[in-house]
DNA sequence: TTGTGACTTGTCAATTATGGGCAAATATAT
DNA sequence: ATATATTTGCCCATAATTGACAAGTCACAA
């Protein structure tokens, strides 16, 4: 989760909203979201769904960031992800 | 493991080797081999190689798809699969 | 310096996902 | 009709993930 962790630490120390109250919302442990916007943990979907609204963010910004990262995270260290993520991407769009 | 899946059983049929030959050579189940053609299970990374050295397939087409599969897995069913790959390709890139 | 609030880190328990075996059911070919 | 090949369903073991909690660090105000 680095993109979209980055991101919604950014976001949130913009708005000087702290990870206790982010945590309070989303009805988790602070530890948690401070390990989520480090990458060390990863955000469900309605949890990303959730925080968009509490921030005032396009929620498809950061989906698209959320989806970003579960691939990276796939594809860690491995020599093909390039290849296969293209492959993928064609699959797709046809 | 769709596309990996389809691509081993044609292989296998063209070489008319049978699930349980190639379920010995990995170690495993037939039953294993008959769910991963299939795609309902997936191979890991040195199943993958140990394959293309027993079909006499290209390493890298093989893992290519591998990777592939796994990509597409993690993205079915999102609405914003395209543009999270995109971003995640062109962080791969950069 | 001490204290306080914000955040981080480490560990543990609970849950969930995955990989594999086995047996029974189907399908295919003799 | 029988034997062989494949598929299906179910169950277990292990690995990965999630979250809570407690203890730790850090920055800074009193």
């Amino acid at each position: 989760m680095k993109k979209l962790g980055q991101e919604l630490r950014k976001i949130r120390e913009s708005k000087k909203i702290l990870l206790r109250q982010v945590a309070s919302y989303l009805e988790i442990d602070t530890a948690m979201i401070s390990k989520i916007e480090r990458g060390e943990r990863r955000l469900n979907r309605q949890q990303v769904i959730k925080l968009a609204e509490y921030y005032n963010e396009k929620e498809d910004k950061l989906l698209t960031l959320w989806v970003c990262d579960k691939v990276l995270d796939v594809v860690e260290n491995e020599p093909y992800a390039k290849k296969g993520m293209q492959k993928a991407l064609k699959t797709l769009v046809v």
